[in-house]
DNA sequence: TGAATATATGAACACGTCATCAGATGTGCA
DNA sequence: TGCACATCTGATGACGTGTTCATATATTCA
C-alpha cells in the first residue's frame, strides 16, 4: 500500500505504543504473529523437542509403540529419567500409554509433532556434517 | 525377521549391551535413530525456537527483514534481550544480519528452520483453543 | 572531533530444568 | 498373601538459561 507517501509525517502510534523505523513491515508482522497463547503454546512444544533425551524417545516412537525398558534402551537413557520424560510428554499429549500386563507401551500421539519429527529426521539425513553450526560466539 | 523363534534362547547382547522386550522393534528404532551429533544438533535447534521470545523474533522475520528495533517491537521485549537473541540465533546460522548505516537487519537464514515456522504458524492457525495442552503436571 | 543514535556486549542474578536416588505404586504369579 | 518385576513418583542438587543493567562499540552527522 502507501510505500512511497513521502512525507511521513507522523504516526499516530495510540494503539501501538512507540513508533517503528518500518511501520509497514512491523504491522505486517504484527498481523500474522499468533496471539501470546498460541505463541507459548508452540514455544513449549519446539521445547519439548529440544532436549536430546526426550527427543531420542520420540524418534524412537516413529516406528510405533515401545514399552519404556525399551525405550530406555535405545534411547540410553535410565528407566526412571526416561519414565520423567514420558511423564511430561504424556501431561502434553505428545505421546500416549496403553498398559499390558505390567509393562506400558507408549507410542506418539500428536500428528503434528509426528510432522516435526519426520521433517527433523529427514533434514538430518541429507545436511549430514555439511555445517559447522558451531564455531562463533 | 525371527519374530516366532519361540524358545529365544539367549541374545548375545555383545554389542548392544542389555536385553529388548522386543529386540525386532528396538533394532528398527536404532537403525533410524540418527547418531548422537545429529540428535544434539537438531535439539538445539528445536531449543531455539523453544523460547517465546525468539520464537517471535523468528516468526516476524518470516515476511521479510526487520531491524533490531523493530524486532524489539514487535515481539515486546528489550532491544538488549533482543540483541542476545539474536546473537544466539546468528551462532547458530539461524538468522543473518544485513548492515545498513547505524541500523542492522536481520533476516531468516535457515531455510530448514522456515518450514518448521510455517509448519508451526500453520497448526497454530487451525487449532486455535481446540487443545487444554495444560492441565495435568 | 564530539554528540547522538543503534546495536552489541559483559556481568550478575533469579529461575527453571535435568539427572539421580530412594522409595512408592501397580501388576502378575506362585 | 507374598514376592518379583515394571513403571512411576518425589526430593535433592548441579547446571544451564533468560533477563536486566551498565557500558562498549559502531555509525552518522554537524
Amino acid at each position: 500500500m502507501n510505500t512511497s507517501s513521502d512525507v511521513q509525517i507522523e504516526v499516530p502510534s495510540a494503539a501501538t505504543g512507540e513508533e517503528a523505523v518500518d511501520p509497514g513491515r512491523v504491522a505486517l508482522a504484527r498481523e500474522r504473529m499468533p496471539g501470546e497463547a498460541e505463541v507459548a503454546d508452540t514455544a513449549e512444544v519446539f521445547s519439548l523437542l529440544g532436549d536430546p533425551g526426550r527427543l531420542q524417545l520420540l524418534l524412537a516412537l516413529l516406528d510405533g509403540e515401545l514399552c519404556v525398558h525399551d525405550l530406555a534402551l535405545v534411547a540410553g537413557q535410565s528407566e526412571s529419567g526416561t519414565s520423567h520424560a514420558l511423564k511430561l510428554l504424556r501431561a502434553h499429549r505428545v505421546v500416549a500409554p496403553r498398559r499390558e500386563g505390567r509393562r506400558v507401551y507408549y507410542r506418539l500421539d500428536d500428528p503434528h509433532v509426528r510432522m516435526l519429527l519426520d521433517l527433523a529426521l529427514a533434514h538430518t539425513a541429507h545436511t549430514e556434517a555439511s555445517h559447522p553450526e558451531r564455531g562463533e560466539h
